[in-house]
DNA sequence: GCAATACTCAAGCAAACGCTTGACTGTCGG
DNA sequence: CCGACAGTCAAGCGTTTGCTTGAGTATTGC
């Protein structure tokens, strides 16, 4: 139940990186492979410090890891995160879908009768 | 292209509803049936006029449907649009995954030589 | 050594968020 | 008809977000 707590912050985090489309772009990108910041900036319409704010909310979220060799930084997706978020929202759904699956059995049950 | 456009400002929309602790509370009660507005402020520790508010939220994602009979306006889950987010997620972890394996062969094939 | 590269840090600012309060509207039960 | 109920609307307010600019720091290539 502690941890119940922790992962509601992670979920407050994910979903929050994932709610804006130049975080999302960059997760696209990063999807395809590992990429440096410059990398990263270069399809995105902002300057470099404002790629690396948003790097920062993928990073504190969890979703994106990022190891400085040299004068690069290089970032990677760690999708353990992702898979968090993703079940959580799968969870939801198939909890409502079973719902409405229940009430057709017994609806049909009542008109065969 | 256009529903591209389209769809990416729907994931903005889903993606921050999602990512408060309060919101998520709301759809997971809604997740085990319908509900009116004041059933779903009840464990909620703020006004009746907030809830409202982030009500409107998850109904302008689209993750939410309400309908007003009478004085008690009643909510529900829609599953489509969470649907949309979740295949979202799904896709770039199944492809940064799909990429480490490709290059898990890659560097067994060169061992076995 | 020195300039270009690849960030990094901090201040500032407009807009969006999350919430409150207070006043109000429509509906239902008795 | 009238009081309680279930919202609804609007204003206000402190905080967070997304961005900019400008200055600074550590690598690297020549």
């Amino acid at each position: 139940m502690v941890k119940q707590m922790l992962e509601q912050h992670a979920l407050d985090r994910v979903f929050h990186a994932l709610s804006d489309p130049s975080r999302r772009a960059m997760i696209e990108r990063l999807s395809r492979g590992p990429a440096s910041v410059s990398e990263l900036a270069e399809p995105l319409d902002m300057s470099l410090a404002a790629v690396v704010q948003h790097l920062q909310v993928l990073e504190t979220s969890g979703v994106v890891r990022t190891e400085k060799v040299g004068r690069v930084r290089t970032c990677r997706i760690e999708p353990a995160v992702l898979t968090g978020a993703e079940s959580w929202i799968a969870k939801r759904r198939s909890q409502w879908e079973r719902r409405l699956d229940r009430l057709g059995e017994l609806l049909s049950e009542r008109k065969n009768r």
